[in-house]
DNA sequence: GCTAAAAGTTTTATTATAAAACTAAGTGGA
DNA sequence: TCCACTTAGTTTTATAATAAAACTTTTAGC
């Protein structure tokens, strides 16, 4: 992996994230998942994914505790790749950007997949950033601060962000 | 990039955002600008990332529209790099794969930063997927159906996937 | 006009990915 | 039980992407 800012949490904070699942073929194989795939054949003939990189990212989606190795039944050596409650959880990651797509890339009215409530049978609301209030915000009405994960150099880090941004009618 | 899934609307929905915004550095850099960071000087510096490379990904993320070139004066035939709307909508991406990390990653009360409303001055809310009754929608709860712009190809996909899911109690 | 920084290019080395052939073990049927 | 087929990889070799560092060219400030 090419990506390792080493330095600060503030940087860790996506790019750590990224080095789990911003490799090439990790966030297709977590999709594929998502929609009932759990075979190595079945990975590879709907990606066609080289069959040694598939291995490769398999072994580290495991090693991460995104999918799970469970045997194919009771005491079987032969086994397939679920997805654990963490690997879920991207979910809302998949919906984001496939809605981003679907907004900038296809156009309003051309998705080519729509996801929907299964229980009521409707399209699910677009995904949105809110306000503890429930207000949807946009971009600039957002900020950020240094959480209890953060450090000197990260609190530095953010100062200087916002001075950057106040200088700047945040753009 | 390797990632070339041609075939059916299904598939592109998620792999086509993937080849403009998965390379290697590019989400990283589009993280800087919402920072407030414009300049190639500072992208490098701040990210530690190879100046060919930068200079690639800024190209790449200039032609599709997600950072926009300026003049950084009147006239200036230097410049600095500004998110567009497009660019600036991926905001929701950003901020699910950091609190995705942060629950998975960092730990629940160790997340090095905490995006804010920036007018009340309190926490955000956790992005959630919400049904279009407003209720938080679970993995298993959700499903997809072809959109507008899908095909027979993905028609029948889809019809697979259901079945899969179906004949598996929904992992 | 001089100096330093800013924004890249170019070159070379390293690493990751792709394609295809190969292997070993499990499975299903006669 | 044995044979053929599938599954789940590994290995090898070729190709492409990335990194590091040095080099070039503007350009802003003094």
């Amino acid at each position: 992996m090419p990506i390792s800012e080493k330095q600060d949490p503030f940087k860790r904070s996506i790019s750590h994230v990224l080095e789990i699942i911003g490799e090439g073929w990790s966030l297709l194989i977590i999709r594929e998942a998502f929609f009932g795939v759990h075979r190595f054949e079945e990975f590879q003939s709907q990606l066609g994914i080289a069959r040694n990189i598939l291995t490769a990212r398999l072994k580290k989606l495991c090693e991460n505790q995104i999918l799970e190795r469970v045997p194919i039944k009771e005491g079987a050596k032969r086994h397939e790749y679920m997805l654990t409650t963490k690997g879920k959880e991207l979910m809302p990651v998949l919906i984001a950007l496939t809605q981003w797509g679907d907004r900038w890339i296809f156009g309003e009215n051309s998705e080519p997949v729509i996801f929907m409530d299964k229980e009521h049978n409707e399209p699910i609301e677009k995904i949105k950033v809110l306000s503890a209030r429930g207000i949807d915000l946009r971009p600039r009405e957002i900020m950020v601060v240094p959480g209890p994960g953060s450090t000197p150099e990260s609190k530095k880090r953010i100062e200087e962000m916002h001075r950057r941004l106040s200088s700047n009618g945040g753009a």
